[in-house]
RNA sequence: CGCGGGGUGGAGCAGUCCGGUAGCUCGUUGGGCUCAUAACCCAAAGGUCGGUGGUUCAAAUCCGCCCCCCGCAA
């Protein structure tokens, strides 16, 4: 089939491979600008531009994204995974088999541009990757595959990404195949269940040792690998990359830190308290709390 | 030239400003105490202070160049 791909992340470049692993034509590919970052902030291309180079075809961004421009390309699919640009109805219209999508959630829960991380915050046991036709309303289109998964109680977004990434290229060729066969399912959503996962920035990113230690633990896993969790301790902001509960009723006021050299750093919460297991200060590496505590002194109890 | 932090026994750090004996917490090894212990006491081993060139009577520390690690930027 010739297809159009559209995507950015890492999450993308595995469902595109998978379209050049099926054979289809890929006419072209849209994905994110290059942008500097890194240290020295390097020009760098998005996952999915680094792949679609090496299989010699044409990239575009999403400035050079017009309907005059997807048209010559006659595709008869555009697939669209973690692309992070709004696609007009101009395009939507263009392809004559449609637009899917593959989205980290199991819709209509978490439509946006988060649903891992909200899936993992929210303490979610089960999440999955849905592919739909898309529709001008961001993730409302009607359902084709849906593929489910577990998420572990350790589990981080980064590691749910990992697999949902592989979870979603599975289903993009299912789908994809499904439709070359007119035999895609087709199934509205239901919009009064609809929930929505909005980006996170760093403002959100202080823990509130408030909260009871369940919901601290999954604002953690939820945000690594961005924008991390952080916590101050005797002035210094520290990033929060694993916490396990503990059941220690220690009767301090939430944010009070108990250090102890052996078993690291325990923090009060509301129902009890989080012990640190890895954390990272300015300029650190990621280590253990014990390990941070024998070279920086605190003033906390 | 985007901004910033860092490289010191196995781990995490102090010491660098203001040059002069290699320091702290932990780990490791041996011994002791104990019914016992990841606890406590005693002792020991373990370091080209990232590399290199320079200044100096003397450099972890000051100056030049290089290598490596990390944070910011979504």
């Amino acid at each position: 089939m010739k297809i159009v791909f559209m995507g950015t992340p890492d999450f993308a470049r595995k469902s595109l491979q998978q379209l050049y692993d099926d054979g289809h034509e890929i006419a072209a590919v849209f994905t994110g600008a290059d942008k500097k970052q890194g240290r020295g902030m390097k020009l760098t291309y998005t996952p999915v531009k680094e792949l679609a180079l090496q299989h010699n075809t044409p990239v575009f961004e999403p400035s050079e994204m017009t309907a005059s421009l997807v048209e010559s390309f006659k595709c008869e699919l555009i697939a669209v995974v973690a692309y992070g640009v709004f696609l007009p109805q101009s395009i939507l219209d263009i392809p004559p088999l449609g637009c899917v999508n593959i989205h980290g959630s199991l819709l209509p829960k978490y439509r946006g541009a988060a649903p891992i991380q909200h899936a993992v915050l929210n303490g979610e046991k089960i999440t999955g990757v849905t592919s739909q036709f898309m529709v001008k309303q961001m993730d409302a289109g009607d359902v084709i595959l849906s593929s489910e998964t577990k998420i572990g109680e350790d589990e981080t977004s980064a590691q749910l990404f990992e697999r949902l990434g592989d979870m979603g290229a599975k289903l993009l060729s299912d789908t994809v195949f499904a439709i070359e066969k007119g035999a895609a399912p087709r199934v509205a959503q239901n919009h009064d269940e609809a929930t929505f996962a909005p980006v996170f920035s760093k403002d959100n990113a202080a823990i509130d040792f408030n909260e009871t230690a369940v919901n601290i633990k999954n604002k953690v896993r939820a945000f690594v690998p961005w924008p991390v969790a952080t916590m101050e301790l005797s002035g210094k902001v520290l990033k929060v990359y694993s916490v396990d509960i503990s059941d220690n009723q220690t009767g301090r006021a939430p944010g009070t830190a108990i250090t102890d050299s052996k078993l690291g750093l325990e923090i009060a919460c509301k129902d009890g308290s989080v012990i640190i297991n890895r954390l990272q200060a300015s300029g650190g590496k990621i280590m253990s709390s014990s390990e941070y505590l024998r070279g920086n002194k605190t003033n906390e109890t």
